[in-house]
DNA sequence: TGACGTCAAGATCCG
DNA sequence: CGGATCTTGACGTCA
């Protein structure tokens, strides 16, 4: 079982990807970000290793405008090598890689040019996962599309265009319940039809269900006989709603205790499980943390280092609290650890708390600074306490310092990044 | 026609 | 000048 996450990893140094405006997209423009994703791709990949995250999803934008005219560069040949260095590390890494195309991928469209443009884009994701030489395992996860005012046309011109498809794009895609139209029901039934791998979303589920009633462990148990073994482990989709935010709108970062007990409650213990979530590399880690063999209390305190200032500025007592929790080093409480760290995160500072973390941050800075950046900090530090500018102005400010004065344990600080 | 989702890039405004 | 705060982009469907 692997846990993993989307695209994006949130407080590690050198791993954005970058894209531009289509006017702006000339062959030296795209040739540079292609570039720069690539690297950005492989320090990611090179921190998933350091960190046990097994799983994760390549961002479609690695290849900017990848599918449209605007981008006529031969990629697949001019990063040749650099894709097969970066496949080499994901294969040797055991790391199950995937993508996943957008609302905008429509297969089943009425209109024949937006089928041409959802196949082109297709084939890309294809030929990304080509080029780094990855096994059919690593899927293409697709949604089914629109209805068009008739389920069971549109669903007939899905099966039509996937037939259509190469054999190398087909033995890549899994089909995916969505939040508006095709419920689980809907796919499974276009999975068994295609012999094609169904991956379960409890989120979309949840918004969207299937009029007949089960529950979450048998649909996934259902899913589960779509996967064959060429096609690797069974895949899901989990996420939690947003409780502030309208319905299906995914959560800041996963609730320990609920992701546990939705763990505990489907029999399939050996599925890969693929968060949809806002802090992404953050609920993670704390997921693989809280149900990891190897419960050494090194791993805690590897965390604790990347939100200790985070949590000093959003609560004294809760940092206390994960100090104490630490102390016993022949213990293993990840689910307190968690527990707490998310009431702290889910807090709002006070200001004294929050200058209070800032000056612990400016501590590694003190005896190095310039006279001008002490009495800049200073100066906004008496700003923020006097309400004139907001604490993202300091913070800012430090983690300007943290990049000049290359620090790396507050460059992976989530202080920075939440 | 605008909302939907995504989140940088890019533009503009502010002190 | 740096920094904060909008606006746009790029896609297709549906109300």
């Amino acid at each position: 079982m692997s846990i993993g996450y989307a695209c994006l990893a949130i407080g590690v140094p050198d791993t954005k990807i970058k894209s531009c405006v289509i006017k702006n997209a000339s062959c030296e423009n795209l040739l540079n970000l292609i570039s720069h994703n690539l690297n950005a791709l492989e320090n990611i990949i090179e921190y998933n290793i350091k960190n046990d995250i097994k799983l994760f999803r390549i961002s479609s934008d690695i290849i900017p405008f990848a599918s449209s005219p605007a981008n006529k560069l031969n990629w697949q040949t001019i990063f040749e090598k650099r894709f097969a260095e970066i496949g080499n590390k994901i294969r040797e890494g055991g790391i199950r890689v995937s993508m996943h195309p957008g609302q905008y991928t429509v297969l089943n469209s009425p209109d024949p040019n937006t089928v041409k443009r959802a196949v082109d884009d297709l084939y890309y994701h294809a030929e990304v996962l080509d080029s780094l030489r990855v096994n059919p395992q690593n899927k293409i996860i697709l949604h089914i599309g629109g209805i068009y005012g008739n389920k069971k046309l549109a669903t007939e011109r899905f099966l039509k265009q996937f037939n259509l498809l190469d054999e190398t794009v087909k033995q890549r895609i899994a089909i995916e319940n969505d939040d508006k139209c095709y419920n689980i029901e809907d796919v499974l039934q276009i999975g068994n039809i295609l012999n094609i791998p169904v991956i379960f979303d409890n989120l979309h589920h949840a918004v969207n269900p299937s009029g007949r009633v089960e529950s979450d462990p048998h649909w996934i148990s259902l899913c589960s006989s779509t996967w064959k073994l060429k096609d690797g482990r069974q895949k899901i989709h989990y996420s939690q709603q947003d409780p502030l935010k309208k319905s299906g709108s995914h959560s800041r970062s996963i609730e320990i205790s609920k992701f546990l007990s939705y763990y505990n409650s489907h029999n399939s213990k050996d599925t890969d499980i693929m968060l949809e979530v806002k802090d992404k590399n953050c609920s993670a880690v704390k997921c693989i943390n809280c149900l990891a063999a190897d419960r050494r209390i090194s791993r805690l305190e590897h965390e604790w280092s990347r939100y200790k200032y985070l949590v000093l500025e959003k609560s004294h007592p809760d940092y206390n609290k994960v100090r104490l929790l630490l102390k016993d080093k022949e213990s293993y409480p990840a689910l307190a650890f968690y527990s707490i760290i998310e009431s702290a995160i889910n807090k709002d500072s006070s200001r004294g708390d929050a200058v209070n973390a800032a000056m612990h941050v400016w501590g590694y800075f003190k005896e190095k600074a310039t006279e001008r950046e002490k009495a800049l900090f200073l100066a906004k530090t008496d700003a923020f306490l006097m309400d004139k500018i907001p604490l993202a102005n300091i913070k800012n400010n430090l983690w300007r310092l943290a990049v000049k004065y290359d620090e790396p344990y507050l460059l992976e600080s989530y202080y920075f990044a939440y």
